[in-house]
DNA sequence: TATCTTTGCGTCAAATTAACACAAAGATTA
DNA sequence: TAATCTTTGTGTTAATTTGACGCAAAGATA
């Protein structure tokens, strides 16, 4: 058997649309980059895939050392492969996205480089390479993928109301979802747990506190709203 | 600005698996292997992509010269990263499905190297590499995007019964559907157009030939079945 | 104690779905 | 020619789900 990496192949790299909601903004990481090609462009960050390298390991590294994540929710998305997306050679992405609860990530985030910053999904500038597109696809799949798999828990605390839920909800699927309708819809789909605990301190009722359902027997649902 | 290629990467391929339907049977195409790794075990086809190709590029050729196939509806599915995948070395695989009528390109199939079949799904014999997870992962994608995407004509003759599509449905989800909830079901869609021809032939009532509506507004619906 | 806002729970009409009946069409046969 | 058999097209109905609300309980404040 003849070895393989005595032929030249494309370079390949992950890129990685982090999405972190907080106070009913869903946002996404950016990265400013400092070098050619779109020097001072902001662009999603990545990495080259180094030759012992699992996507995941590739993408966690990422996570880890420019953006001091760790234990982040993280799906395949599509890889993309046009010939002239990286100007310094044919280049294949991998892309990702990843789910982060910004509050846990709150020390990484007061330590990291100024070139990263969280934009507002809807107020983003334009992305080098293909990262527009990438963007998009992730946005989509995101959307897609909450009205059938329990997939918000990623982005919330342990612990939240259901308010809360709806909120977020709401802020993915931009859209208004009836409260009341909503939850029972939830509820019905058994993946959250009343904990009997109330959330305290708000100024009106105190919501009840639930927890994502683990033991959840059913691994997906449909719901529409 | 420093080329890529100078570093060493994984070997990137492609690998098909190709649907067909025929009489009330969905099948795959398999191929016979000659030569080390898995000599004589049955995988998916694919390709070592070229310098200069797409995904598609690649999927194409394939199809073309191993299989004799044009103009096939592809589309990409997940790339599988394991390191050890391939024991001759690193190698990243871009695995595609495509959705083929093996009535046109039978002649292709007469014409098909003997180390070439079509297996029934439900038949399968275990696979090399890691192609046997490659065929579960297409075909349940296959079978949640009939549920929301008019794909099933890929799999048909361009005129088609109500009875055949219904088939086609229950061979692809492996259930029962009422044949009259159905009907009206696909209708609402609007995803197909009655031609108000009929197919001749048949011992009893001649159904109605329908095609499918390529004007179709909506790009997507959901039906449950 | 009254008021205000939020949260939890319930109601009801409308829409959708599942299950099923029945008649029309076409070939075969008595 | 009429009876029979099977398949296909159409319609009906009850059960379920959904969307659009009403209302009271909880908690803070005036």
């Amino acid at each position: 058997m003849k070895p393989f990496h005595s032929y030249q192949n494309p370079s390949l790299a992950v890129d990685l649309v982090v999405f972190g909601y907080s106070k009913q903004n869903l946002s996404v990481l950016l990265l400013n980059r400092k070098e050619a090609p779109f020097k001072d462009r902001w662009v999603l960050p990545g990495a080259f895939l180094q030759m012992e390298e699992r996507f995941k390991d590739t993408c966690s590294r990422v996570l880890k050392t420019k953006l001091g994540m760790d234990d982040v929710y993280l799906e395949q998305l599509f890889s993309f492969d046009e010939p002239d997306r990286d100007p310094r050679g044919r280049a294949i992405s991998v892309a990702h996205y990843a789910l982060v609860n910004p509050a846990r990530v709150a020390i990484a985030a007061g330590s990291m480089a100024n070139d990263v910053s969280w934009f507002n999904i809807n107020e983003l500038p334009a992305l080098g390479f293909d990262h527009d597109s990438m963007f998009q696809q992730a946005l989509q799949r995101l959307r897609s993928k909450i009205t059938y798999f329990p997939v918000g828990f990623e982005l919330l605390d342990d612990l939240f109301t259901m308010p809360e839920l709806h909120e977020l909800y709401e802020c993915i699927l931009d859209t208004t979802i009836d409260r009341r309708n909503f939850r029972r819809k939830i509820l019905d789909s058994e993946y959250i747990i009343n904990t009997g605990k109330k959330r305290e301190g708000s100024q009106n009722r105190h919501p009840d506190l639930y927890k994502f359902n683990k033991k959840l027997k059913k691994n997906s649902f449909q719901i529409n709203f």
